[in-house]
DNA sequence: ATAGTATTTAGAAATATTTCTAAATACTAC
DNA sequence: GTAGTATTTAGAAATATTTCTAAATACTAT
């Protein structure tokens, strides 16, 4: 999507949590959730949110929900802000 | 501050255009307002949370009010993006 | 001091975000 | 097919964000 959604989905603690979990490999959203304190419905919240903005991608398999880290988004931040900070 | 007065700081368009017309120099109030059609009131409240976020900083000068880039707080979310993406 | 310019603050309205509970969907395994 | 597990969707409540208008503050210059 665009630069609004990604900063947007990094602005949200939990969420930015969701990613540094991620960075050991893909995981289930129910193993994601039972490292936070909060609901499985909340926790799909923050995942479509994460998903939207290109952070993660989600594979299903069985009848679990797989998530792991998209770094190709994050790049493009990185040059976003690099541009702005200037040479 | 911390991460999600930055990222929500930059979730919004508007400041991100206003950061990126600092990267010319420093700006007053008045002259950042006059590129954006918002009343003066609500570049006041964009750039008061651009402050909060160390992204910018100001130089009250005469009756103005400067506002210049701060790239300090650049260099630390890259470094969390940098970190989050891995080696 | 008065008038004028620059900016911020206060208060209110509209919209967006976050979270929950309860229900629905999707799949597995017997 | 029935029961059970995993996840998402729907709807609602609480809170936060964005924007405006109008008023207040701060400073300049006559």
């Amino acid at each position: 999507m665009g630069f609004a959604e990604t900063f947007k989905a990094l602005s949200d603690g939990g969420r930015r949590e969701i990613l540094i979990l991620l960075k050991q490999g893909r995981m289930s959203a129910g193993e994601i959730g039972s490292h936070f304190d909060m609901t499985g419905a909340t926790i799909s919240y923050h995942l479509n949110i994460l998903k939207k903005a290109d952070l993660v991608y989600e594979q299903k398999e069985k009848n679990f929900v797989y998530y792991e880290l998209n770094t190709s988004v994050i790049e493009d931040v990185m040059l976003w802000l690099s541009d702005l900070k200037g040479a």
